[in-house]
DNA sequence: GTCTATAGTCCGATAGAC
DNA sequence: GTCTATCGGACTATAGAC
């Protein structure tokens, strides 16, 4: 992090990072598959506490469940790391490599959480979007946790709640237009070359 | 494709593809920022063509005006396209990369759907959900229509329209646990090392 | 089109811990 | 003896600079 905040992400070599730590280039790719990998340092166990907490829950419903498990997990560990959080979301807003990273380890955390839920006897589907509109809320609500600019707002656990609320009253509305896609339909009706 | 299905998409070099077309590898990356994007081209025309729907669209909720925008151009255009795009999904998904970048231009497609939400008159907030709850319902629809079995099954637009009706009954029961998380809260409540 | 740097892999060698 | 961590050199492909 002290590198990249000179030089930014681009600008840091693997030699110079193992050199900060008194390694050899060699070492680091042992330790990190790849460089990016440096920044996501126990991701992997990170979603299996979370997958272990979904399972260990009292009965609830699906999302319920992921809510309560994603604001138990992050939500106690990260208020306090605001400024820390900050400048490593930060990092990775800067490097379009990064941010593919971040998304893919998301959804791998998403994945294992669809899993946990399988393992509280939710079915397959339900799992799979009871997951990932947990998952929405989350990345939401920590967006808008890193967004503000007070010191102390509000705790990302109520934020994600908070905005699991805000999805289902979206998603509550009729799904069908009062003239089902006339006009914009079609126009792409036909397959086109 | 023809390369990556022969030799996989490691074993294929940039100078293969650049030679199998009759051009330079130098040519091959004015073209394409990197060797990933060939497997993406006109993506952001795509993301484009979504947008530019859901702000003609006629008067509907949001998540109604996203699902419609959405099976409105990958619906008619991809039906019919089944094989190909299962021979694409195939290649992305044997390569960590390539999964990356996916997720990733799904993720423009998201922050353009947000946006073009925004002209319509719907508040921010409710606008990124609704695109975020939009693309839940397409990604799932998407993956269930490339893994059936069947030759000619539901198809895309169909299945884009109830996940979204599914995903609104799963974010419709209520949030908070009978004891609000009492064992799993407890035990991470102080901050650990 | 040329040149170059960096990421990342494969080979093997060494040394300490158990 | 086995496991694991370190290191070194040679090598290729991607990708950027010019």
């Amino acid at each position: 992090m002290e590198l990249f905040a000179e030089h930014g992400y681009d600008g840091t070599t693997v030699a110079e990072i193992a050199e900060r730590a008194g390694l050899t280039e060699r070492t680091f790719f042992r330790h990190f598959a790849d460089k990016r990998e440096v920044l996501f340092a126990g991701s992997d166990e990170l979603a299996e506490r979370v997958a272990q907490l979904v399972v260990d829950l009292p009965p609830a419903p699906p999302l319920a469940a992921v809510t309560a498990a994603l604001s138990s997990a992050f939500g106690d560990q990260l208020d306090g790391l605001l400024s820390w959080a900050r400048q490593r979301q930060a990092v990775i807003a800067a490097n379009r490599e990064l941010g593919e990273r971040e998304v893919a380890k998301l959804g791998s955390l998403t994945a294992a959480i669809s899993q946990a839920l399988g393992r509280r006897g939710v079915d397959g589907p339900t799992a799979r979007l009871a997951a990932e509109a947990g998952m929405v809320a989350f990345r939401v609500a920590f967006d808008r946790w890193i967004a503000d600019d007070l010191p102390a707002g509000e705790p990302l656990g109520e934020r994600i709640r908070r905005c699991a609320a805000e999805l289902g009253a979206v998603t509550a509305g009729p799904l069908d237009l009062a003239q089902p896609d006339s006009a914009a339909a079609t126009a792409t009706s036909t397959a086109s070359s």
